[in-house]
DNA sequence: AAATTAAACTTGTTATAACAAGTTGAGCGA
DNA sequence: TCGCTCAACTTGTTATAACAAGTTTAATTT
């Protein structure tokens, strides 16, 4: 099985991060010196760097160098008041900052139509830095009168939190968790590069009368970030 | 703000995609066609491609062409029976079949010692196919006894539906859902490219003495799978 | 000594060129 | 008609080349 140039270089250096040879935060050879000591052109020697891009071992930043990535994941704990909160990041260790882009009463979009029964509802865009870096992009509708009566809370608190302050209980959470690649614009909120890993969970929380009052979406950098839950019978 | 070419030409043509100019399936223009249209070099308009399909939004034969790819993605239920089961996909149009690469007892690695206490452990590789179409990887370590039990059933089927099967009920399950990018060898057994995005289910489950009996990590293609769950307080 | 400048790094973009290899269909021959 | 071959497509790999644009360091100037 023969492998193109590209690779073989790739999985060369990839074995030397795995096995500790490059450790985390170290710089890999620079494309001249990856030309030199592989023999390969420029073209090629970028490739390499581009297949561990691709998975995510490696960090480019341009004038510096390639850097080896590190791992270790932030967990949301979906198990605990079923959605994460300020207090679960804080005990990792972590400061939450929410950075509000749009907060507006809209007419509610089509494919939220089916869940919130209303015509307008409140809309709110924002990313959430995480020890000051943006990690997450997050889109919630929310009911008007709910969306009218905190915004300003809303605004610079998570969601649930400022909902069970209110003492507005959250009875149920229908969710998904996918992911997908970053298009151009979330690259650029997140400060990641076009096709980063991106996990995705989308919900909907109802109250007590079964009644959704919540839906959204929260994009999240993969390379940071998980979900836990914990199954009971 | 002046963007690199095979920006604007990536950006472009995925405008033609989600307006539906278009459609799932749909051949792009080839590499040649491009160079013609935005008047620029090959390696531009490969650029532009690469752009689309690090966005998940295009896959690449060769020999054939660019294809518009269609998402649509099969969702795991972890609420049921706590995992998904084969009947739970059958209900999505989709047939289960399961290729098992390794069955074998082993010494219990360090990383799962922690969870499973036993020194001997089946370890279980394999990889699922959708439909016919390989979609995840997955590799399970069981407790010995129930691993030597079940070994010519928990080849062919589903861990939890064969121990469901023989009565052994499981309790809690502790899960975490991460995404991750393919490497070499998993990009080869999933057929998806270097890189591709995948989605990680790592689970333990507990019996009724709250013993823990199998730990696993389901490793699924991003683009085809989902995990979704309820919630209630 | 401090500030500025320039040189020497780094990665990013883009062009031209050639050959390899998978796919398809037209045309030829049996 | 059937089957084969070959030409004309497609994408994949790799080299050479040039310039742009961040970053760092050393030299120069103030």
């Amino acid at each position: 099985m023969i492998l193109p140039l590209h690779l073989t270089i790739s999985e060369q250096l990839r074995d030397r991060i795995l096995s500790g040879g490059y450790r985390s935060g170290d710089r890999l050879p620079s494309e001249h010196q990856l030309m030199a000591e592989f023999a390969v052109s420029r073209i090629t020697a970028r490739r390499a760097i581009s297949n561990l891009t691709q998975q995510g071992l490696v960090t480019v930043k341009r004038g510096k160098g390639v850097f080896v990535a590190t791992q270790q994941k932030v967990t949301y704990s979906l198990s605990n008041p079923m959605v994460f909160l300020e207090a679960d990041l804080d005990r990792q260790g972590v400061k939450v900052g929410i950075q509000t882009l749009v907060f507006e009463a809209v007419a509610v979009p089509s494919e939220v139509a089916a869940i919130l029964k209303c015509s307008i509802v409140y809309l709110q865009k924002k990313i959430l830095l995480f020890n000051g870096i943006p990690g997450c992009v997050d889109v919630t509708y929310i009911l008007p009168k709910l969306g009218a009566a905190y915004e300003s809370e809303l605004r610079q608190h998570m969601t649930f939190t400022t909902l069970e302050r209110h003492g507005i209980e959250i009875d149920k959470i229908d969710a998904t968790i996918s992911c997908t690649q970053a298009d151009y614009e979330t690259s650029a909120q997140l400060e990641v590069t076009l096709g980063h890993p991106l996990i995705v969970y989308r919900h909907t929380a109802y109250n007590q009368d079964n009644c959704a009052i919540v839906h959204g979406e929260s994009i999240s950098r993969g390379d940071r970030f998980c979900y836990s839950a914990q199954i009971v019978r």
